[in-house]
DNA sequence: GTCTATAAGAAGATAGAC
DNA sequence: GTCTATCTTCTTATAGAC
């Protein structure tokens, strides 16, 4: 848990828990309760109430997945080398109990695209925003522009899926299965 | 809507409810209402109340998936054309306001996995029919055994992953993009 | 099989004291 | 900035008549 202000402190509980359990799944009170918050300062910090705060805590996961794929597609010296050792970090912890920071935004994305446009809207963007990355790390890799750019989605896509196989079996094996394939997809 | 008994149609409705807004976003009150069933008749049907009702709707839901899919792969001469078929179908539909019927099992099975234990097996079983009927599929192509399963968890990842892209988005690109990369995969 | 009424609790949100 | 109390609404679920 971070030591910042009550705000940071309610934004990275809410996060978490909304990663797990959605948003229609997880309470204000839950929220108040494991982050050890004030209980009266909610709405003082998001006076647009519940909706602000998976905003808020959206562009967070946003930024936490954002830092953790540049890392991992960093270390290494060729583009399969490097996704696969991205997607390998993330089936490790899928073995284990919990669920990858930031990894989990299709979860909200999918329950409320359709009732909340600027819900959906902050899902789009982060998704944007991982994608890009992908493709800048393609490029650097030799691969041309457009074949780059499509190739980001498409990896976005079997990580978004893949992680609810994992979830769903409680085993990193579907993240497994996709990395061995990584091979056959990036090739130039 | 069908014209089945009240049991089917609060499950038809349901299911439709659950893929949209998710198992916590969905109350009992709107099934009842959106389905017209009769509203005293809820737990006469359904005894274990609203988690009965889910789990009955998810396997709706792969039933439905599977029999979709069943037909789309059937109509094609190779994997690849068969697979971009079916993708192909997936993205129109995603190109007008609705989620494909089934598709989207990965909503409850996220918000639910770390809950309900009930609940995340009977996605889980979802999920394995569907990509046995992967196997199977490409195993006429003469795909080997192991090669064969492990490209249906590839190909139901991808799916399921570009399926949130393409709601976020509200647009059935994502799933053109996936698509378009499958040929790659589907190398011997 | 269906209907009405209602219990019992939790949800999000607000007001006003401190 | 925080606390307490409260309001309203909605939720799941049950009881008992028809």
């Amino acid at each position: 848990m971070k030591k910042g202000n009550t705000r940071d402190v309610i934004l990275h509980t809410a996060s978490e828990l909304f990663q797990r359990q959605g948003y229609h799944g997880t309470g204000l009170n839950q929220i108040i309760e494991k982050s050890g918050a004030p209980k009266g300062s909610l709405y003082y910090h998001f006076p647009n109430g519940k909706e602000e705060i998976a905003i808020e805590a959206i562009k967070l996961m946003g930024h936490h997945i954002l830092e953790s794929a540049r890392e991992d597609l960093s270390e290494k010296d060729t583009a399969i080398e490097a996704f696969q050792h991205h997607v390998a970090k993330i089936a490790d912890v899928f073995d284990g109990k919990a669920c990858v920071d930031g990894l989990q935004i299709g979860l909200i994305a999918s329950e409320m695209a359709s009732s909340h446009e600027s819900i959906r809207l902050v899902c789009q963007s982060a998704y944007e925003n991982w994608q890009t990355l992908y493709t800048e790390c393609l490029q650097r890799f030799d691969f041309e522009t457009e074949r780059a750019k499509e190739l980001a989605v498409v990896i976005n896509s079997l990580l978004e899926g893949a992680s609810i196989l994992a979830q769903t079996n409680e085993s990193g094996w579907p993240l497994r299965a996709v990395a061995k394939q990584l091979p056959a997809l990036l090739v130039h």
